[in-house]
DNA sequence: CGTGAAACTTTCAAGAT
DNA sequence: ATCTTGAAAGTTTCACG
């Protein structure tokens, strides 16, 4: 699975679905110039192939109440056999744990958690975080404001 | 715009478009037990309304050929006036930063940089991050693995 | 909110380049 | 090997009850 047997159409078309996951068919085939039957096929195939992972609705966090927001840094306690592996599926089993990153550096992970305030942040470091013995040392960061953008830098060449 | 106006069918409608954007809206009326005309009317009314922003199609990033990903925290030089708002700008203009987080503690933002490869990397570092002159220190981690869910934590009650 | 009908989109098979 | 066409099946969207 590498980007070799992508061609431009191919590439235009994840382009176009990162920017808008709800284009019709019609609309995407006549944006990159086919008809509806070959642009059907290529959408397929990237998502056969794995290229396009899956489609999501974006949502307004502070509008459905999530106002709190915060990257901890996490160390792991390397006391514990196997820590990593344990910690990583404790952690995902979070459900206000919304990301998880392996990182190089001081820390081992770095993982974002959303809650809908302060009470409820609270609740989930005391009866959740606190309870997973492969953790060494947390240090978080609030999230004040944020830009996130919905797709990667795709460089179409020729 | 807040929770309030959304009843159970609508956190339901949310519910099911963040874990499939694209789910025609015949399928979404029959799970949530409508008919499709009243159903669209309350995915147009949630749209319009701000709840739901936008729709996308996630890719395989390494697939694509984005083998590298790093966090950078990033700390203003405040001797520079206006130091924030200048950053902001100029970090998210460099179309290989996907997020830029303003944050509590030691630094000041958490920005994540995508690249292709090593090489791609320090010629994003050297020719456009060195070059802004409101950041005081920097530290990166690169990102090793990661697990991103791909929707809120949203509980219907009652 | 539901029904029904018109307009539009998806999808497939057949044939062209 | 990949494209276009055209037609059937399915979906969206609107007016009306």
């Amino acid at each position: 699975m590498n980007a070799h047997h992508l061609d431009r159409i191919d590439l235009h078309i994840i382009k176009l679905l990162q920017s808008d996951g709800r284009i019709t068919n019609l609309q995407l085939s006549n944006e990159i110039g086919l008809s509806p039957a070959p642009t059907l096929e290529r959408v397929r195939k990237l998502e056969n192939q794995g290229y396009i992972k899956s489609y999501h609705a974006v949502v307004d966090e502070e509008a459905l109440g999530f106002n709190v927001k915060c990257f901890i840094q996490i160390t792991i306690n390397l006391n514990v056999p196997d820590a990593r592996n344990k910690f990583i599926q404790k952690i995902n089993a979070i459900e206000e744990v919304v990301e998880c990153h392996h990182v190089t550096g001081s820390s081992d992970f770095v993982v974002k958690l959303i809650a809908k305030d302060m009470k409820g942040y609270e609740r989930i470091i005391l009866e959740k975080l606190s309870k997973i013995e492969e953790i060494g040392h947390q240090s978080s960061m609030m999230i004040l404001s944020s830009n996130v953008k919905p797709a990667l830098p795709i460089v179409i060449e020729k």
